[in-house]
DNA sequence: TTGCCTTATTGACGCAGGTCAACGCCCACC
DNA sequence: GGTGGGCGTTGACCTGCGTCAATAAGGCAA
């Protein structure tokens, strides 16, 4: 396994052109342990690769793969999906810039789903033997990562509990107010943004047929809750949105 | 935090009486890293608290809590629940000997769900700042931990694609094939069995009312594929249920 | 045992959202 | 700048499951 990207002083081009290293990407606050040193960070960031950037409807990795890496999204959008004994596809998440995917594959070794771009993407590929030996020797790093493999339990627990009795409205609202939430995090716009995956995603990700879930969106444009023109959301009552949420 | 319980030799009795050591546990198969080695097991047994068994309604914890440790099921069964911001109850998963709970309290040292027992039930306690401490120090249990939580992830999602899609008699068929699989893991049949959860507890588990859960079991019943007999229940053609799971 | 309360079953009916179908609009590619 | 194919919207109709209600069956206390 090749984990070391050749990456000293004296090569004046980078050796990997995608992205100078962790210390000054902006979105190191969201993927990596604010408490790291400097020091820390240096090491971490020999063991990252970034590779050339995936193309829409390229896939990241594919469920049942061998699992070797998980990846931080560093632009663009990913669905991870996987694909049921009846051969139905279903969306499990969307991934943002800042995000980790990939996790699902730890416990078996293999992906437990597949990973593809939604749009043009870049990504940090992320060793994971590699990550394990860094742990054992930086406890901050180690919190994180069980740290975030906590949260995305805790995810995908919200989901369920969002599928399990929410009415279509309650379902797109609480995903609406999701990726506003996330947005935010990463210093966009959270009421105006325009939603990389198509009504079908939409829908598959949320239990609820294309025609469903363009009806709501109709109707919330109609109640004047949300301006919807084709993939381009403004939320024009936030309150309102979330109130949805919980119905 | 007081974290280790006092065991040393020269105390004859047990300071807790209810359990051994995991060296004896004949579940350490199923929640212990195979690849320990009997030193490490003993190191890890030192952390490790059992505490009297918890009556059938009690709680282990609850959401929101202060994140203090992770638990391993001894006997009985739990079942964790979150609840919604319109106060409604969502049950996020049933935990049975061998196996643990707790780990979406990590992320944010708060508990996400809460936990509490549907009959008389005993855990082991692993106090979660001693369990990172030594998976520092123990690569097999770092890697064991990462994979537990990783599990978890990947089966979540599993009842997403249930609860996303599926028809109650799916979501149903598909319960009792988990159910059957976790016993046949712990050497209990696999084809007859008792449910410890009431029919709300899975109708809520499965996005489902009591009375649809109510009407599968009685449809399944009259096909011939279940005996059903109150909480009792007998898988009469495994096969036909398997297919149902995922249709 | 008796009685009470919780849990489960069964039936009748209504509705949210699925299904099917038609059509309009991007936008990508000649 | 035309045109074809995917994507999105809207309408009409249908159905699986929720809701409401009534009854039965356990289970625990006294």
């Amino acid at each position: 396994m090749k984990l070391i990207v050749d990456r000293s002083e004296d090569v004046p081009t980078a050796p990997s052109p995608y992205q100078a290293s962790c210390t000054t990407c902006r979105l190191s606050s969201l993927c990596l342990p604010l408490a790291l040193e400097a020091a820390e960070i240096d090491v971490l960031d020999r063991i990252v690769q970034r590779s050339k950037p995936l193309q829409k409807g390229q896939h990241l990795y594919r469920e049942s793969e061998h699992f070797q890496s998980v990846f931080a999204v560093r632009s663009g959008t990913l669905k991870a999906y996987r694909t049921t004994d009846n051969g139905r596809e279903q969306v499990t998440g969307f991934y943002f810039p800042g995000e980790i995917l990939g996790m699902d594959g730890i416990g078996n070794n293999r992906h437990a789903s597949s990973a593809r771009a939604l749009e043009t993407a870049a990504v940090c590929e992320i060793p994971f033997t590699a990550l394990e030996t860094l742990s054992a020797k930086m406890p901050h790093l180690q919190r994180h990562f069980f740290q975030l493999m906590s949260r995305e339990i805790a995810e995908d627990q919200q989901l369920i509990t969002l599928l399990s009795k929410s009415s279509a409205d309650a379902r797109v609202a609480a995903l609406l107010v999701s990726i506003s939430t996330r947005n935010a995090r990463r210093k966009l716009s959270s009421i105006r943004f325009r939603l990389s995956m198509s009504r079908v995603d939409i829908g598959n990700y949320l239990g609820l047929t294309v025609e469903t879930v363009s009806r709501v969106f109709s109707r919330m444009q109609k109640l004047g809750v949300l301006g919807v023109e084709n993939k381009e959301i403004e939320i024009l009552d936030r309150d309102a949105l979330i109130e949805m949420a919980d119905a």
